[in-house]
Parts: C-alpha cells; structure tokens; sequence
DNA sequence: ATGATACGAGTTTTT
DNA sequence: CTCGTATCAT
C-alpha cells in the first residue's frame, strides 16, 4: 500500500537555511520550552501550564523539525482541536519558515483538526466503509432530523425518547470508538429500552444509503480502517515521522486510539497538553489520556513549561491554590517574573442586577483609567448570565460583544443557504431538499412533501427527482404543481449557472431568485437585518472558493464566525469559551454555590464533576493578565424565581493572603468565609437555617441550592447613573414619537427623552431605555 | 397551510 | 422567566 502524495514544496531545500545552524528564534525560548523542541525523538509529554508558551513551543518544534530536515513539512502530523487552533499554528510556523517556502498555501499540509484531517484521510478510504469518497458531512441539525424521522418510522414514540437523547448517545458511542456491534447490554438499554444498538445501527445504515456521515463518523470510520487494513495503517505510520497534538487533555478515546495506532511504531508523538485545564470531559475528553501517557509510551521524556508569561504572582498564587485542591494530578508549580500587581478582589453584592452595575460601573472606571475594552472580559459559568450584563451594559451605553451561542454555519439562515447550495451541487441530497423545499413559503407544506415522499420511494429517486415527476401526474393541486414546477425548474436553472458563475455570485443570485432575501427584507425585525448581513459575509467568505464543491467540501469543517470587530468592545464569554485567550483585566461573575460550581454538577457529577468544576475556575482566573475580580451576589433570580445564594467554596479555596474582599452587604465578607470554614458541607447551614422553606416549585437543582427568597430584594438604591453617560448632551435630531431603529431591539418609538438617554417602544422587544447613540432614524 | 396558543424544558461546545 | 416545539384552530 502507498498513499497518493502530496505535492511536496519542491523548492522547499533549495530555500531553507542550512540545517546546522540553530535558528535565533530557538535561543529566544526559555531551557524547558527549548529541550521540548529538540527532543526530536521518542515520545514526549509536554505539560504546558496556562500561559507558559506552549504555543511558541510547539510551533517552533514543528519549525525545528523542518528546518534540521528531520522531515518534510508533509511527514509531519500536527493535530489541534479547533480550526483557531491550528490556523494559529499555521501562521506562527509560516513567520519561522515561511521565508523559506513564499508562495505555498499549505506549508505543513497534514496541520490541522482531529476531524479536518481524518475527514482527509477517510476521502481516500471510502470506499471501504461504505461511503464514496465525495460523502457529505451532516451536522447536528440535519442529524436530528433524520433521527426524529427514524424513532417515528419505528413506531418509538419521540417524546418519550427524544431524537436528542439517541443522538448523544451515539455521540458517545462513537466517541468511545464503539461500532452498533461493539454495544453491551447496558449501552443498549440506554435508549428506548434495548433499542439503542437498533436505532444506533438504522442510523448508520441511513447514513450510509445519503452517502453521508456526521462528525463522529469522521473519526471512527478512519479508526476502523486503520484496524481493519494492516496496510494502510502500515503506509501511515511510515509517511508520518512525527506527530504533534495539541491540547492532549482533551482527547476523548476514540482520538486516543487513533493516534496510539498511529505513533506506535515510530514512537515519535509529542503531546502537549495540562491536566489542570481539562474542562471538557462532559463531551467524551478524558483527562486519564494525559495522566497514562507515561505508561503508554515507556520512556517519555516528560517536560513541564511552569513559567509563566501572562499573570501576576498575585493571580497565579490565587490560581495555583485553588486548583490545588483537586487530586490525580500531575502537578505544576507556576512561577513569573512579573511583579506582584494586585490581589485577586472579591466583591459581595445583594442581587443579580447590582453584579451587573457594579461589573460596568467598574469597567468605566478602568477605562478612565487607560485601560482597554478589547482587553477586558467578563466570563461567565453559563450563556443565561450574559442577559443581566446585556441589559445593563445596554442601558449604560458600553460597548461589548457576546460570543458564543450559535457558530456562524449553525444560523438557519446559512444553513438554509448552504441547503440550497447542496442541492444545486447534489441534486440527491434529500436533507437539503426537505430543508428548503418552503422555506421561503410557498404553500409546499407536509401534504405536499409526503406526496413527493411517498413517489421518491416507490420510484427510488432523490426527492427533486420525485418533485418533478410527481408535476407530471395530478397527485398535487394546481396552486402547489405550479410553485414546485417553478422551483424543480430554478433548481435546473442554476445548476447551469453553477458552471459558468463563480460561487460568491451563485449565492448572490440563488438568494434573489429563490425569494429568500426578499423574505428577510419583508420581515423588518432586528434579527431579519442580522440575518441579511449574515448572508452578506457567507457570500463574502465563498469568494475565496474557486468551485461550489470546493467550498462545501471545507464549509462545515472550518467555518467559523471570527467577528472582525472594528470597535473596541468588552468582551462576555463563556469560561468555556475564553480557554486559550488572555485579557488585561478579568471579571469572574456569579460564584455562587449553585451557579458556579453548578448545581448540576454537584447533583450529578459527583467529586469528578466538581473537579472539573474547579478545573475551570482555575482556567477563569489564568485568563487574567493584570486583575482579577470575582463577583458574588446574595441573591439571584433564576427561571424567574428569587433564590438566595452562599458564595462559591471556590472562592474560600484562594488563599485568603492574594484575596482582597469587599461586600455591599452588612455583616461583611468575613461572614461568609467563616461559615465556609465550619463545614465542609456546602448546604449543611442552609438547610439548618431555612428548613421549613424548601421550594415546591421549579426544577429539582434550584430547591437543593437555597430557599427562594421572598420578597423581592430592595435593598441597594436604583439607578446609579453611569458617570460616563450622566451628563452627556441630547441627539438633537431626535424627539418624542420619532421612530428609530436599535441594532439589537429592532424599530421603535421613543417615548421619553432625558440627555442622551432614551426610552423606547419597542414594536417587538417591549419598552427599554437605551443611549441614543445606538439608535439610528428609522 | 398557516397562525395562535399550550406545554415543557432549561450547563458548559467543537467538529 | 423565556425559548422552542407540538398541537390545535382557522
């Protein structure tokens, strides 16, 4: 067996420096990081704490490699987890040897994503898992869909087993590397009572008859070949001399045994990763990866990278401690040069609402001070906590940005696109048919479509197919034969303009023609225009494809939204989200039993959960470059339901000596802290002073967390007036009754006018008070 | 076929 | 509370 090669850069030695002299940038890395890049062979284990520049280190070991000529760039594998990733990668390595190799668009071919690379790999093995190697990969939406469509075929009734749940089942079935036939018995009864192999093996089956996969598939189907042909395997271990991966932490079992079968052999696999960052266990990563690596490679040369390049002693010392009360771990000691900079602050509040004021009261001062919006964040335990910040930033006039929620190619609106862009490549792509078939309405309901069903059956056809056959016969009336006809024949249409039109311009006219934007123009909602713009920048990002299949190919691998922000703005994340970055100033909200650590977490998980839990509240903290501020507040309102809350153990986990507490609160921080310390039961004075008051309503997490608390809180003054905004000056081209439009809210009319602040009517989003200069003339 | 209301569920997210 | 889905009524 050989593997087709890549197009080596053949001006690739005739360029590169001589392979004797150490490069500059290599004495640039401090004694650890350096060892990690020239400890070519044999098997690595690189335990990167945060901030230490493992990044740099690992770029520079795949520059090493290349520029001593231990390998071609195409002999390397380098594996990361995101497309950010690996595009960071990409580039960095492009600023070491880039030089050398001008005028490449690859330079290290095989970098990339788990799923970018097997999904590579699997076009070349199709073949032998059933697929041919032009399959196209479903995602979660079009998955579900056709789960639904298989528990009802079944007779399996979908409300008691929701398509979601199967879907993660089989989401961690192949995570785990399991095959229908690998299931045991207790797997099996996870779905519809002993129907889970069934359901798992019609899925498959499905799938393979689309000619298509999902994203576990990717990888599981490249497992199974690997393990079924000695000799494809055999062709792999020998093109790859090294392999890299990044965030080794995060691996789950199936990418494990991926690799284990493809660096055994050579043994050359340097894995980089840090058990103290592990926050993603709840989606099949297994920290035991990390932790066995030693035993499954015997001899690891293990390196720890503990200097730290990001954070004060202050924060670190904060993070360090915390984390310390985790057990199985491998351990680092973190250790700066920087100087000591601020204590991590503590601020105790009343209610949600004041945590949110005091956050942007707090930022403005910051930012009076000289500091960046750009480099502050605030981090969040959950997306629901993002809205009280909203809200108040929103009232307040400052700018910020909310990432997370859906990915780019996950908006109904360019899915829908892309649905349209599949059929016009793919005329048997019966997901994207359904998909689209009235979306824009055109009086194709479910009579209609089951009709075009039930002939795509009987004559085995794709369902465009069916549509235009079943326009010959009288099985539709009129009004709906005419509206399908038109659309068979727009589909005709621009499949001959596919050839002739770049893709850019194909979407452009699919979108016109189709009647799609004119549907979004009609609706003249906020989110209607968001939409447009959205299609705008899909259009923008197809310009840099040269064919429609080029780009479906790569569109639902490596799509995602980089919001390119002109403005400086806060940013609002998820923790989850922020792994990886860095900011000036960090502001860590809702530590709060119950919030953070979650209830759920607490309830379910067990110690494992709430390990993970601090895992990522040590991730929160090592985001901080300068400081570090931990918010808490007495009372929340969750689901609509006032609840009382005790801080967070995490924060009477930090050393009290980097803690510098403050509380709006009578009675003070220290009260808090001592009830921590009596004991180690985080509900046992809850319970002890309010038994009477369980709650009877609402789901069970919020009732073990805290009574709910009545009345409303009322405690803290309304209304502290932003400085920045008091006494700005009104938009004199506004008055009462003007109607305006809010990038957020949509258009409405105003209602009161007092400085530079407006309230509004809003014709969907209700009555708010805003700044004016987020308004424009409606 | 489409709009209106009832109902239930409700961390974290990448590919 | 707030969203999305499912069912129902028009």
């Amino acid at each position: 067996m050989s593997l087709p090669d890549d197009p080596l850069p053949a001006d690739l030695a005739a360029h590169l420096p001589a392979p004797a002299a150490a490069p500059e940038w290599l004495e640039r890395l401090n004694a650890p990081q350096r060892e990690a890049v020239l400890a070519t062979e044999g098997p690595v284990l690189m335990l990167a704490g945060a901030g230490t520049g493992k990044t740099a280190a690992l770029t520079a070991r795949l520059g090493w490699l290349v520029m001593s000529r231990r390998a071609w760039p195409s002999e390397i594998l380098c594996v990361t987890f995101t497309n950010k990733a690996a595009r960071e990668m990409r580039e960095r390595v492009g600023e070491l040897i880039g030089p050398a190799v001008e005028g490449q668009n690859s330079i290290i071919p095989w970098l990339g994503t788990f799923h970018a690379i097997a999904a590579r790999m699997l076009r070349r093995h199709a073949e032998l898992v059933g697929l041919q190697s032009n399959y196209t990969i479903i995602d979660t939406d079009d998955q579900l869909r056709l789960l639904k469509q298989l528990i009802q075929a079944e007779g399996v009734d979908d409300k008691r087993w929701p398509p979601r749940q199967l879907a993660s089942c089989i989401d961690r079935w192949k995570n785990r590397g399991l095959n229908p036939g690998d299931l045991d018995a207790a797997e099996n009864e996870a779905y519809a009572n002993g129907k889970g192999q069934r359901f798992y093996q019609l899925y498959q089956d499905r799938l393979k008859a689309l000619n298509a996969c999902d994203f576990g598939d990717l990888l599981l189907h490249m497992l199974n070949v690997l393990r079924a042909n000695r000799e494809i395997l055999e062709a792999y271990r020998a093109r790859f001399k090294y392999i890299m991966v990044d965030e080794y932490q995060d691996t789950n079992q199936v990418q494990y045994l991926w690799l284990r079968l493809l660096a055994q052999g050579r043994q050359n696999i340097c894995v980089v990763g840090d058990d103290d960052q592990s926050i993603y266990s709840w989606r099949g990563a297994e920290v035991a990866n990390i932790l066995k690596f030693e035993k499954d490679f015997p001899g690891a040369k293990v390196i720890r990278l503990e200097q730290n390049y990001r954070s004060t002693p202050q924060i670190l010392a904060a993070a360090s401690g915390l984390i310390g009360a985790n057990s199985e771990r491998l351990g680092k000691t973190l250790w700066t040069e920087a100087h000591a900079g601020d204590k991590v602050r503590v601020i105790g509040v009343w209610d949600g609402p004041e945590e949110a004021r005091r956050v942007g009261e707090e930022i403005e001062r910051l930012e009076r001070e000289g500091a960046r919006l750009d480099r502050t964040a605030i981090l969040v335990r959950a997306q629901f906590q993002t809205r009280e910040l909203e809200d108040r930033f929103i009232q307040i006039g400052l700018a910020y940005r909310i990432v997370g929620g859906f990915r780019f190619y996950e908006r109904a609106e360019v899915r829908d696109a892309l649905a349209y862009l599949r059929l016009i490549a793919q005329g048997s792509d019966d997901l994207a048919f359904e998909r689209i078939v009235n979306t824009p309405k055109r009086g194709l309901g479910d009579k209609a479509l089951e009709k075009i069903h039930r002939h795509a059956r009987a004559n085995a056809v794709p369902l465009l197919r069916a549509a235009l056959d079943i326009c010959d016969t009288d099985e539709l009336p009129a009004r709906a034969r005419g509206t399908l006809l038109a659309l068979v024949r727009d589909f005709a249409r621009w499949r001959e303009e596919a050839g002739r039109l770049a893709p850019a311009e194909l979407v452009r006219v699919v979108l016109d023609e189709s009647g799609y934007t004119a549907m979004l123009q009609a609706e003249r909602s906020a989110e209607a225009a968001g939409r447009l713009e959205n299609l705008t920048e899909l259009a923008r990002a197809m310009e840099d494809y040269e064919t429609l299949g080029d780009f479906l190919e790569h569109v639902s691998l490596v799509m995602d939204n980089d919001a390119n922000d002109e403005t400086e703005k806060v940013t609002i994340m998820t923790i989850h989200a922020a792994k990886g970055l860095e900011f000036d100033q960090v502001f860590l909200v809702g530590w709060e039993e119950g919030v953070f650590p979650s209830q759920r977490a607490l309830d379910e998980g067990g110690l494992s959960a709430l390990e993970e839990e601090r895992r990522l509240a040590y991730v929160a903290i090592t985001r901080a470059r300068r400081r570090c501020t931990i918010l808490h507040a007495a009372n929340r309102r969750i689901y609509g339901q006032w609840t009382s809350a005790i801080p967070s153990r995490f924060i009477a986990e930090i050393p009290e000596e980097h803690l510098a507490s403050e509380t709006t609160l009578s009675g003070g921080a220290s009260l808090w802290r001592a009830q921590w310390s009596e004991r180690d039961d985080p509900f046992a004075h809850v319970a002890r002073e309010q038994p009477a008051r369980t709650a009877t309503r609402g789901p069970g997490w919020q009732r073990a967390a805290a009574a709910p608390f009545d009345p409303a809180p009322r405690r803290v003054a309304q209304s502290t007036r932003s400085a920045a905004s008091f006494a700005a000056k009104p938009r004199l081209d506004l008055k009462v009754g003007d109607r305006v439009f809010h990038e957020k809210f949509g258009t409405g009319t105003i209602a009161a006018q007092e400085g530079n602040k407006l309230e509004i009517d809003f014709d969907e989003a209700g009555h708010k008070r805003v700044i004016d200069s987020f308004v424009r003339s409606a």
